[in-house]
DNA sequence: GCCTTGTGCAACCGTTAGGTTGCATGATCG
DNA sequence: CGATCATGCAACCTAACGGTTGCACAAGGC
């Protein structure tokens, strides 16, 4: 019956994903790895306005929800994005718009007859 | 040169947006909206384990968000969803796997010559 | 071996989020 | 008018968030 139910969750959920997409310093994190070049730490900390263990803080929320990854090379770390994620996102907004979408249609299709 | 203010947000920023989509209770709000038929603050409170209260402050931060509109009707409130606002935050992050897509696609380039 | 550089770890702090309870208010139905 | 039902408003509480500082540590460069 319930509709909310029929909406398949990627894995972890989709909550922890989103949460970690809504701060604009993590936006803006992604933003700079989405350049494409994996970046350490010290590199993206430098010319930003925050503390590098801030950065650190955000980067694993963001590796918490998958979306992005570290890779060591020597002392360093380097940071990249994992886009398949966002693709996660996507998928489900898409399907509320998409359930919202057949909705409207059932209402309708109600109203005519 | 920074590819990510060439990144156009919607208004108010996506921060708000997708902090709004990053929580479960609100998520489930979303998916019985999503429905189709708008709900009273009551009738989203019963059969919910959190108090009416609760629901209204997930309400207030959704509609803070755009993601939801009320419309009173006689004493009570009715809650819709207002889809568009999805799109917003699904053209945000198309835009960052285009970013990274092509951002790709000029390394390789790159690489081969 | 030393000094430097890139991180990690832990404690601490102010603010906000999510939730509750209690009471006031406004529209509706007898 | 009086009882009732859907909300709003405000205070309060606990836990988490976003940020900082300070120190320890491991890997290179010289």
């Amino acid at each position: 019956m319930s509709l909310a139910s029929a909406v398949p969750r990627p894995a972890g959920g989709v909550a922890p994903l989103f949460f970690a997409l809504g701060d604009e310093t993590r936006l803006a994190l992604i933003g700079r790895l989405g350049e494409g070049k994996p970046l350490s730490i010290a590199e993206l900390a430098s010319g930003s306005a925050i503390t590098r263990q801030a950065i650190t803080k955000h980067l694993n929320v963001l590796a918490g929800a998958g979306l992005v990854r570290d890779r060591r090379r020597g002392r360093e770390h380097l940071w990249e994005l994992e886009v398949r994620r966002l693709d996660d996102a996507r998928a489900y907004l898409a399907q509320i718009s998409r359930q919202w979408d057949e909705a409207l249609d059932r209402l309708q299709q109600f109203v005519e007859r």
